[in-house]
DNA sequence: AACTATTTATAAGA
DNA sequence: TTCTTATAAATAGTT
């Protein structure tokens, strides 16, 4: 049906292919269409060209999910199903064993107890038992690494307390030229073997301005 | 092109229709296969007739799950995902909580107790005391329901078995042979071949002392 | 299912 | 793309 006969076989000339695409398709979404009102069928055209691009006829009287589902019906070919039910099946194990551990959760609770018979009420309390006093003995851990710590900050500070009041006395005692090496003071420790040196810190303050101020607060010192 | 011109509307005579639908569905399959190979197209075309039967034509350079994902991929159109990806996010969800409860009753077990600081540490051991105490009074309540029961059931024993030797000793002594026939037994012992045993019950509880309640009902003998 | 007069589709050209 | 038109192809009505 042209000017002349033409063999059913690639055409290379993409620009003629291109162009008989689109005649074409033009046909056959008109024959559909036709077959859709003259015959009262059920159609779905689709196609893309070698291009890529897309083009699809439906028959108005259903949507494509609708012709979607009718097709797997009829066909009963499996599309997307059995991953779908794989995730189904999942999906209704997990909601099992949610419920599982809601219900354990809630029993140790003290809750839901009535379904329980001695025995298992006998094991639940001994786990009870033995979990709490693993909750204790982490209580006590925690507790006392805690407390340590503070009793050894404690500590600290009590001894460079104790340095600095020494120091002071020292001072008092008698003023001899004493050189003084500057540097600052740094320690978290405290002392140095001879304990001496927290005195040349003293005497730093004492020029300068700022009182030495430990963190908490507690020790306010000042020379006159 | 045929005989005459027809007008594009639904074929009334039923034999007529799929007729048509026969030849036209022939001609645009053959017209989607010329299609297919001049342009180096792919279709897929799927039709049902008014009577509900499939046909389908699939370019054979693609699978029709190839063709559906294609499909799905180039129009954006969602046939199925909306209903698939709210399964997946409650999937999800679930899984999440899950992991928490899971992480609960390990806490509650004694375990991955060092993600806690002692604030929760001492809350859980609050809760997990009260929850002990809660099972602890389920058990007893329990254990004091099945005793009591236990109880109540040995002294019918034996109320009955004091009965019964009763019964025994007095049909020894000498047989005065009154007949009684009021009151009934139900006993899992088995009653005496004589039939006596109520009798001499009877004459036990009027010679001695406390009238004999038995708890549950079962037993009200009266002498008339 | 075949036939065939006619309508319709379309290849090639513009 | 669209129009034109000669011609191939499809098909309505008939058998």
């Amino acid at each position: 049906m042209g000017r002349g006969k033409i063999e059913i076989k690639k055409i290379e000339n993409a620009t003629n292919r291109q162009v008989t695409y689109s005649k074409r398709r033009n046909g056959l979404f008109k024959k559909a269409q036709e077959l859709t009102v003259l015959c009262d069928a059920k159609v779905s055209l689709i196609m893309f060209s070698s291009t890529g691009k897309f083009h699809e006829f439906l028959s108005p009287n259903i949507s494509t999910k609708g012709f979607f589902d009718l097709y797997q019906k009829t066909t009963g070919i499996d599309l997307w199903n059995s991953h779908y039910e794989r995730m189904e099946e999942n999906y209704r194990r997990l909601k099992e064993i949610n419920k599982k551990l809601r219900r354990e959760i809630r029993q140790r609770m003290g809750g839901d107890l009535n379904e329980l018979n001695i025995k298992e009420l006998q094991a639940l309390e001994a786990k009870m038992d033995s979990s709490l006093l693993a909750i204790r003995e982490r209580k006590y851990h925690v507790i006392k690494t805690q407390t340590d710590k503070h009793k050894k900050k404690v500590r600290n500070l009590e001894e460079r307390h104790a340095n600095l009041v020494m120091d002071l006395e020292a001072k008092l005692d008698g003023q001899d030229g004493i050189v003084e090496t500057g540097g600052y003071y740094e320690s978290t420790m405290g002392l140095l073997p001879n304990g001496a040196s927290n005195l040349y810190a003293l005497r730093l303050y004492q020029n300068q301005q700022p009182p030495l101020v430990l963190h908490d607060g507690t020790n306010d010192l000042r020379l006159a």
